[in-house]
DNA sequence: AATGAATGAGGATTCATTCAT
DNA sequence: CATGAATGAATCCTCATTCAT
């Protein structure tokens, strides 16, 4: 009953806030953050101008929230599964399907998100970015370690090859962000993962 | 002599879109596209604002200028190294180093550059990144191709492996863009190269 | 009886009149007029932005209600003592008591009220002020002709001497009201009062 | 030579800029501050709403420059008499001539200036009229303890008395700006000098 | 060629007012 | 009666571009 009393109002709420955002995105999305006027997302909304207020401080708290939601997506697709159960191919088969797959779906938005906007405004959110990534690194990392340890790999530089592993993904995501590259997901992750099992396991 | 003739003024010419040039990539690099105004390119060129425009029809065509000088930097200096003579680790050293260096020292210019500016400009700028990194990918592709041949390599899916080489180059130069690692250059150039060889490399 | 039968909606009525208009005095003295919103009206009197407009037309109707209200007391304050018993220096001194009085209690209300607002609405609300302070004068007026014919004080324009009694009392009022000068009103008033008796007093 | 250099672009810019600015006195005078957009005082002026930005930063940059122009006006107006040379009857009236002629001349723009503007930027208005106002009220009390100490005037409270005379000028100006009297300024000063000197002249 | 004053379209944000519930 | 979400006109300010000197 309790949880009722929010409904009409907060559903209503929760609604519009998606609705905008949703909108939003699309704009960042096929504009740019400086190509998209709150007009345009408004219209896009469906709703007045002044609307878009009633959720949203500022055209930068719309774009910040966009981001934090999809941050919190990419770490969650992306991080754990390195830490999970399994073998080394396994996991790099995963991660890339990971980030592939996040930017895959994310596609545009992402493209804009990390690089537009102001050197204040970015700094900031290359901040939260770079947190995913470190710990992206530090995952590939701790397991590289533990993998010498068990002689599962050659002995390498595991902070090098994680940076190595993570960089090759976000730039495989980027290629294909960009449409210059093509094909199943599935398979350009396995090939990927094959690739550098091969470079690392233990002979 | 009738190139002479052109001198005295080509000469003033030359110097002054040089000048404007390098204002214009400055102010880019500080601020970002949207951030940098025409004025501010002006004084950091040390003119007036419509001599600017003497030089230049517009804001885009400074930037995509830039963008074209770079990007002919950037191909001469990854794609040749690549189908050059030498074994395939030496062109992977190469090649990554060719890459990083060429952020490094483009560094945060290139960060805009590639992705700031509205969804028009963009696709036209991105239509002439994609060249290059089509290039680079073509040229794995052929070299891995004739190495297969050779029995250099094991057999690999050539198109794939071209661009997971051109992916992690570029991924790894994003990841030093940001300053979210460091170190040296040539280790983890040498670094990437060996795993790669040793993940491609025929047993 | 009919007047009882309106009693409960109209008790109501009244609360909620009075209540906005607190609500709205108060933030038109802490903001200014331009600086007031109906949202904030509304909040400071717990009620929605809606209902507000239940009870008056639209901003500037509150605020001239208040207004005709405040005037209404400054009138009756000021005034009925210029015109009842005593003898001069006595109703100067109730007088400046009454208008230092007054703007001390309405205090930084007034100072809004009536300068700021659109040359339209301020045409009419200097109107009614005027009123008030034409009222002044004409007390004085009258009172001093009235003193010269009894020749307690020396002969004077008894309509100069009444702008200038009626702009030295508004005048300190003015000073008080920005804290530029502190000290008991009494005193204040006194002190005006018997250097002005001075100045008109028969020798 | 060295100032003929200045002329061209110097005196075109100072043209400009007091162009602007009675453009802006002439809107604030007559809308009050909030009344007063940028598109009128470009319209105003005769020029494009961003060459107004030109010469000044902001509304508020160009509305405290006319308070200041006319505060520093008002200042050498009022305060210089009271401390030269005459007998008080002279200085009370040449005070008041300057008060009421200041404002007279200033008419409407004081009103808004004074009054309107939200609560901070007041409060530094007003902090600069507090500044003139209180350099007459010291002026005046100065005068008055040396025209008792030669017993030119009887025993007062020097203080109380400046203020009231600081108090009466501005009250009266206030008035005449409010077009509720009327007449020629020298009699009202007249008539007011002359009954101040009778209230505080020695017997 | 060089200048920089002038322009004005464009965009973010605020807030009085309305109206469906 | 009461509500508060929705509206959109209104406003300040920026900056790419033009053009007279």
């Amino acid at each position: 009953m309790s949880a009722s009393k929010l409904s009409k109002a907060d559903i209503v709420t929760d609604f519009r806030r998606a609705q905008v955002m949703a909108a939003a995105r699309e704009r960042f999305t096929r504009h740019g953050i400086t190509g998209t006027t709150m007009d345009g997302i408004a219209q896009a909304a469906g709703v007045a101008k002044g609307t878009v207020y009633l959720y949203y401080k500022s055209k930068d708290d719309i774009f910040r929230q966009i981001l934090d939601e999809d941050l919190a997506h990419f770490h969650d697709e992306t991080v754990p599964p390195i830490a999970g159960d399994g073998d080394v191919e396994h996991k790099l088969r995963a991660y890339f399907l990971g980030v592939l797959g996040f930017f895959e779906r994310k596609k545009d938005f992402c493209e804009h998100a990390i690089f537009e906007m102001g050197a204040d405004v970015r700094k900031k959110a290359m901040q939260r970015f770079e947190v995913v990534f470190k710990a992206q690194v530090q995952a590939w990392q701790t397991l590289l370690e533990s993998a010498q340890r068990d002689e599962a790999i050659d002995p390498i530089d595991a902070r090098a090859t994680a940076v190595l592993i993570v960089g090759a993904a976000s730039g495989m995501a980027k290629q294909r962000l960009r449409g210059w590259v093509s094909g199943p997901l599935e398979e350009a992750a396995a090939q990927a993962a094959r690739t550098f099992w091969k470079g690392l396991a233990a002979r």
